[in-house]
RNA sequence: GACCCGUUAGCUCAGUCGGUAGAGCACCUGCCUUUUAAGCAGGGAGUCGUUGGUUCGAUUCCAACACGGGUCACCA
């Protein structure tokens, strides 16, 4: 055992809760009850008042957080806040009774209620639950973040999502708006008959991008697992199975920084469609992201921050080599490392030793032209060293059939026409075998069962990935990815981890 | 991983050129039966992120560490 070490301290305001909390039991009543049965919620009330106006003898049930409680001798209102908004509550004493509006004037903010009553409007003209019976259905031991200074802290808020969520409305906006945009997604691609799947997240070989994994053991098999860093090879060997039109959304993992556009896990949707190009893929994306806009927002015209985006299709379609050409003058389309190269110097770049050609031109397009792509649009054709699992474009075998999706500077999508020759496949991967013996951690293992897979026949296909939360910043206005992830990437708490141990000597 | 900035009451923030701290809201007590940032009167609340150093004395200066933010690197 440690020396002695003191309890984690409460506040004075944790302390007189629980002697509260105590009182209650001693009184028999049970702060924790099992249940309520709501007949409303706060909206309903609000947006039926003629309703409840003309018939004074309705009586509603509603359940909610205490988020203000004022009293004004023996009588008092506290306002609820349940999913769907606050509703106010007139509570007298001799409605309630003695010994009910005394217990009603010590509940605190935050405690979970019931009310019951008739539906009224104030003198100040608020709709107002007139309480015929209130009931405490958990009592909080916390007190509130805030009563109207909002909880700012970052940390806070995004450690302590569940008290962000109380305390901040819009920050429950975005979430709903997160979840409208996803459902949206889904029935889009559900009505282009994709059939939605399932693929692992534990693989024994990763692949599909290039990023460096999450290590994992599986004790029973006594081998190492990766997490995945993306779904394509799965994906991919459905489509020789003979599914056509295949997606998933879920989860990748990649073993990196985290950024206001990086989280190391993340939400990704891909999708893959038999006999289609490239081509047709952007037809599919911006006709999904166009109505997903038109769902959940009513409107293709969106503001991002001092921006007004439109992602009304179509999206313009640029040359990867002809922007670039427009932005420093020189042609980089013919494959010349050496030029590539110079090109990256005369930018200001520091060029690595290691940069080949499709290094080179994709650093150089992230430096100059990516920062300026406000507006959604595909920007295709890309060097295939830069793309081990896309087809050669027709008529340049150094370049790639492969687009990218920018919004704001962001990449939110990447797609190829999908190669399918099991023999060049090979090759590319053997091409990866040379970079990561010279040391690239990036480089993709070779999938021997992926290639498998191809040699029984793949149909030429397009394949999509959209970075989620990507497309939900840009929709919803939000400028870090931590504002449309719940609980995003923090590193442990180390306050709470003494408690536990303290609790566990 | 590098650099810069931050960490003070439950929340939002002041402040101490080194002498252990304040405000508003929240909280407690009293008054008040249509208030809504209710009002009036009174009151309590803080290991000033952690550990160490310098000092008679550190929340303040210095260092390390933790966590967060920003920039960069990584993320082709």
């Amino acid at each position: 055992m440690h020396p002695r070490r003191p309890v984690i301290a409460l506040s004075e305001v944790q302390r007189l809760r629980r002697e509260k909390l105590a009182r209650l039991k001693e009184q028999g009543i049970n702060p924790y009850p099992y249940k309520y049965e709501p007949t409303h919620h706060a909206d309903q009330i609000l947006g039926s008042a003629e309703h409840f106006e003309s018939h004074p003898e309705e009586k509603v049930r509603v359940a909610g957080r205490i988020i203000s409680h004022r009293g004004h001798g023996k009588a008092g209102f506290m306002h609820l806040l349940d999913e769907s908004g606050k509703i106010q509550a007139y509570c007298r004493q001799d409605e309630l009774g003695e010994e009910a509006f005394e217990r009603w004037r010590d509940l605190d903010l935050g405690d979970f209620v019931g009310v019951s009553g008739p539906v009224f409007r104030t003198k100040t003209g608020e709709i107002t639950v007139k309480a015929e019976s209130v009931e405490l259905l958990s009592k909080s031991l916390r007190p509130m973040p805030a009563k109207f200074h909002g909880l700012k802290d970052v940390e806070t808020r995004t450690r302590q999502r569940y008290a962000d969520l109380i305390a901040n409305p819009e920050v429950r906006d975005v979430f709903r708006k997160r979840s409208a945009i996803i459902t949206a997604m889904r029935r889009f691609l559900d009505g282009r008959g994709f059939l939605e799947v399932e693929t692992p997240i534990l693989q024994p070989i990763y692949g599909g991008a290039f990023a460096r994994p999450f290590v994992t053991h599986h004790n029973a098999l006594d081998s190492e697992f990766f997490m995945r860093v993306s779904f394509e090879l799965y994906l991919k060997r459905l489509l020789v199975g003979g599914f056509e039109r295949v997606y998933e959304i879920g989860r990748d993992f990649r073993n990196e920084g985290v950024d206001r556009t990086h989280n190391p896990e993340f939400t990704q949707m891909e999708l893959y469609q038999a006999y289609a190009d490239y081509h047709d893929i952007m037809d599919i994306t911006e006709a999904m992201v166009n109505e997903i806009a038109v769902s959940v927002f009513g409107a293709t015209q969106l503001q991002f921050g001092e921006h007004t985006l439109d992602w009304k299709a179509p999206w313009p379609r640029h040359s990867l080599f002809e922007l670039l050409k427009a932005k420093i003058g020189v042609d980089l389309s013919d494959g010349d490392r050496e030029k590539a190269r110079e090109a990256c110097r005369q930018a200001g770049l520091t060029v690595g030793h290691d940069w080949d050609y499709g290094k080179s031109v994709d650093e150089l397009f992230s430096a100059v032209v990516q920062p300026q792509l406000i507006q959604p649009c595909f920007v295709i054709d890309y060097p295939r060293d830069l793309s081990p699992l896309a087809k050669e474009k027709r008529g340049a075998p150094h370049l790639v059939e492969r687009f990218e999706a920018f919004v704001a500077g962001m990449e939110i999508a990447n797609s190829f026409s999908e190669q399918n020759s099991p023999l060049a496949q090979e090759e590319a991967f053997r091409r990866q075998a040379v970079l990561r013996a010279e040391g690239n951690q990036e480089a993709q293992p070779e999938d021997r069962d992926f290639l498998r897979a191809l040699e029984y026949g793949m149909p030429p296909a397009g394949g999509l990935g959209v970075g989620v939360d990507r497309l939900v910043m840009l929709l919803t206005n939000q400028h870090t990815i931590r504002e449309v992830l719940l609980f995003p990437h923090l590193r442990p708490e180390t306050a709470l981890e003494e408690i536990a141990e303290e609790e566990a000597e």
